[in-house]
DNA sequence: TGTACATCAGTGAACGCGCGTTCACTGATGTAC
DNA sequence: TGTACATCAGTGAACGCGCGTTCACTGATGTAC
C-alpha cells in the first residue's frame, strides 16, 4: 500500500490521444495554482503529477517550450472565460467595461502563477500582432472600448484607449503580485479605484484636448 | 594570443576586497542590460564575465540569491538616481510627479532586464514594509505625492494615491516589456497620457466624491 | 466466437549538460624584524 | 635595505543533482480473418 500509484492510471484507447495532452495541461495549471514558479514546472514534475513517466509528455508536445505555450494559450481562454462570464448579463457599455476590469484583476490575483507565466513573463516566441488582436479577452475589451466611443464616453481610437485601460488593470494586478507585502489595503477597493482613475481621466482629456495635467487641473479649478 | 585573459586581471590588494564585490555587481547588470534573463545569470557567468573563477564569488556573497539581492539593490539604487535627476531642477509639485512618472517609465524601458528582476519577479526574500517605505524611489514618490495634497490637487493620504501612480507606471512599463510585439505607437506619448489620466482621474474622484465611473461621466457632462 | 496480428500509448534506462557549491591549495601582497 | 613570514584574494578540481531529451522496448488495445 506503500505505492499507490501503479492502479491509478488505466493506457488510453487508441484514438484518445488528446486525453492525456488535456490532462498534462490540466496538471502544469494545477501545479502553478498550488505556487509553482515556471522555473519549477519540470518535464519530470509534470509527468509525476499526471502519473505518467517523463518520456510520455513527448508524444503530446514536441517539447518544454511547447507543453509552456499550449498551457498560456488554455491560461488565456480561462481569462477570457471569466471575463465573459462578468459582463453577460450587463447592458451599459461603461459597466461592461468597468466589469471587464474588476473581472481581469480579480482572476490575475486569483490566479497569480497562472496570470505571471501568461502576462508577465517574456514569450518564448512572439505571437504575430493579429493574433493578439484577435485574442479573445483583449477583443472584448477593444469592443467594449468601441461601444462607449459610441456612446460618447470615450472619443478617439478604441486600440490605444484598451491598451491604456489594460495597462492600468495590468499594473495594479501584476504589481500585487510581484509585491504582495505592501500595504495595499483593500485592493477590491484600489481595483476599482485605478480603473476608474484611468477611465476618467481618459474622459477628462477627451474633453479638454490636453495631455497637460496642469491644464486639467485648471480646468477642474474652474469648475 | 589566443587566450587573453591572463594578464587582464590583477590581484587585488590586501583591504579593497570590496573591489571585486563591486566589479560583479557591475558584471551582472552588464549582463542584464545586454538582454541576458534572470536564469542565464549563473555563477559561472559572472565569474567569467568579470574574468574570475566561479569560486571567487563566494568570497563576496553567501550564494547566488545573495548576489542577486545585493544586484537589486544597486539595480533600485540606479533607478532612484535617474527620479532624482529628473525633478532635480523642478518646483512645482504636479510637474515633479509628472516628471517622475516619466522618468520612471523611461529608465524601465531603458533597463529592460534590471527592471525585470527588481520589480517583476518575484522577491527571494520579501523585505519589510518599513524597508519599502524608506526606499528611495518610493519615498520620492511618496512625498512629491504629499506636496501634491498640500497644493490642493489631490485629497486624503499620499499612500494610496502613490501606489495607484506607480501602479499606472509600472503597469505600461511591465506590459510594454512582457509584450513589446504589441501596437504601442509612441511609448513616450502613451505614458503621457497613462500618467495624466491617472492623476487627472484621481483629482476627479476626490473632487465628486465617488468611485462611480458613471457618476463622474453624468459630472463631466453637466460642466 | 476465437485466434493471430498490427498498432501505438506509455515505459525504463540512460545520455550529456550546466548548475550551485565545496575544499584544499597557491602564490602575490604587505609586514616584522 | 634585505629577508622570513603571515595573510588572504583568487584557483583548480571535483562533488552531486536535477534537468531536457533520446531510444529501444513492452504490452494493452482494437482489428482482420
Amino acid at each position: 500500500m506503500t505505492a499507490a500509484q501503479k492502479p491509478a492510471r488505466r493506457r488510453a484507447p487508441r484514438g484518445s490521444g488528446e486525453q492525456l495532452r488535456a490532462e498534462i495541461i490540466t496538471a502544469v495549471k494545477d501545479l502553478l495554482v498550488e505556487g509553482s514558479s515556471v522555473e519549477a514546472i519540470s518535464i519530470r514534475a509534470v509527468a509525476q503529477r499526471v502519473g505518467v513517466t517523463a518520456p510520455s509528455i513527448y508524444r503530446h508536445f514536441a517539447d518544454r517550450n511547447a507543453l509552456l505555450d499550449a498551457v498560456v494559450s488554455d491560461v488565456f481562454e480561462d481569462l477570457d472565460a471569466a471575463m465573459a462570464v462578468a459582463v453577460a448579463d450587463v447592458a451599459s457599455p461603461l459597466d461592461k467595461c468597468a466589469r471587464l476590469g474588476m473581472a481581469y484583476i480579480h482572476w490575475a490575483l486569483e490566479h497569480r502563477e497562472q496570470y505571471r507565466i501568461a502576462v508577465m513573463e517574456p514569450c518564448i516566441e512572439p505571437p504575430s500582432v493579429d493574433e493578439i488582436i484577435r485574442d479573445g479577452a483583449f477583443t472584448r475589451l477593444l469592443t467594449t472600448v468601441q461601444e462607449c466611443i459610441d456612446a460618447g464616453i470615450f472619443a478617439g481610437e478604441p486600440l490605444p484607449i484598451a491598451l491604456d485601460l489594460w495597462s492600468a488593470a495590468h499594473g495594479l494586478a501584476s504589481l500585487v503580485i510581484a509585491k504582495p507585502y505592501l500595504p495595499w489595503g483593500d485592493v477590491s477597493e484600489m481595483a476599482l479605484r485605478v480603473l476608474a482613475s484611468a477611465a476618467i481621466g481618459h474622459a477628462v482629456i477627451d474633453r479638454i484636448g490636453s495631455l497637460e495635467i496642469a491644464d486639467a487641473v485648471t480646468w477642474l479649478r474652474s469648475h
